[in-house]
DNA sequence: GTTGATTTTTATGTATACAATCCTATTATG
DNA sequence: CATAATAGGATTGTATACATAAAAATCAAC
């Protein structure tokens, strides 16, 4: 049996009660957002499981897992596929997130502790610090982080399960539609903002600047919606050309 | 092999779609909400599986889908158990709810069509006929069913994918504290003038008539509160006296 | 040369066998 | 008699083998 990455000894860090198909969920997790897996690819089982080193059993959890979370999508049958949300599916997400996040938003005043304050501020730290120094799929990830830290501190565990498959498909909507040229993600900066308007308690501020927040996601696929728009009429532009004349 | 009940060939009816998982999942998710199976009932994997005749291959998936909506809770190397939530974390599932069905309502009456609203009323009909006839699980079920209908309406394929691990948990806690006494179950009234307001398009009727709804399902939970504090104080009582004296 | 049917191959779905872990009952010891 | 340690049994976790269905490739016919 041929392994190109051991698993069961790696990783032997402080968590340590990480179990192989979290390990493998991860792995394939991080892999989609860094766009080593690009939306629409086939994820074979067999592969899988040579390359981590574990049955395909446990690849089969991992799959399962990512698509309750819809991050990939299983077709019975014909295996998993990495997802592509479309525009308007994305548009849905981000619709479900402000639900949640106003709802976690308005908690998290009430609720929060001086102590998680001041880690979410490293939080945002480190994700800045990311985005410095170019490394852009981790950035995406402690971005969500982030708000998962918050639905943590929200202490309503449904929510906090939503919010997190919700944050999954939103880091996968990001990566897909943060094509290089708008590098204008410096989403922590709003971060920042935001804990200020947690720290003191105002509900109303911190709640504007999560909408605010999120508008900011939409708009980028805006953007996007009308470029790939574009794009069609450009590779169409001949059959439309045609038939008008 | 026993075989208790062949499920391969049974349910031949319309949807012949579902996948023998599904069915075991809806039968012990069917056998919960009807109090068959109780809070904290262990689920072996292995007499379930002689119970449908499958391998544990399936009940292994059926428990890890009812273990994400946390209507099972799965403990590592301890096998699944029916979920018994407290009274607190049906507050806070509760609480999840008004989130969702809120954004729900809002939706509904903007993108309701006249013949999805048809459907409701007949899921509504079909749900009062069962309470009127003594079958609460079945009851349970529909009144559910017609929340999860709700959430279709929506055409928020995310907001329905939560809503639907809210409701299976709303069940199981109407299940679990819905101990006979309180009949007053007459959940479809208020269902049906829910459907009123939303043909009606108003949506802030809707969704106040929506909040009034989960206010019974917390008041219920509230008083079932009390009375576990005066069960307790009752059976406590001559210890408190002698310490009192 | 293209289309359509048939075979071959590959991948997924399911069952089962083995390994690791946990629970329990028995025994030993203070 | 109570407690702790250990051995046995039972249950879950993982790997693998087999069954089944989809995809690919080959060949036939037009």
């Amino acid at each position: 049996m041929s392994r190109l990455t051991e698993i069961k000894k790696s990783d032997p860090k402080k968590g340590e009660k990480k179990t192989q198909d979290d390990i493998v969920y991860e792995h394939i997790f991080d892999a989609i957002l860094e766009q080593r897996l690009p939306p629409g690819t086939k994820l074979n089982e067999e592969s899988l499981g040579e390359i981590f080193g574990v049955s395909r059993t446990i690849i089969r959890r991992a799959l399962s897992r990512l698509g309750y979370e819809q991050v990939v999508v299983l077709r019975p049958n014909r295996g998993a596929v990495v997802a592509s949300p479309t525009i308007d599916e994305a548009r849905q997400i981000v619709f479900a997130r402000r639900v949640v996040e106003k709802a976690v938003t308005e908690l998290v005043c009430d609720n929060a502790e001086t102590a998680q304050i001041e880690q979410l501020k490293q939080l945002v730290r480190d994700e800045q610090a990311c985005f410095d120094r170019g490394d852009l799929g981790a950035g995406i990830r402690l971005s969500g982080e982030f708000h998962l830290y918050l639905a943590e501190m929200a202490k309503n565990p449904p929510l906090l399960s939503f919010q997190r498959s919700l944050v999954s498909l939103c880091s996968l909507i990001i990566a897909q539609f943060e094509k290089g040229e708008s590098k204008s993600h410096c989403s922590y900066d709003e971060h920042f903002e935001l804990i200020d308007a947690i720290a003191q308690r105002d509900k109303s501020k911190a709640v504007a600047l999560m909408m605010h927040h999120l508008d900011h996601i939409e708009h980028k696929l805006s953007l996007d919606d009308e470029a790939a728009d574009n794009d069609l009429k450009a590779i169409f532009s001949n059959v439309l050309g045609r038939k008008s004349s």
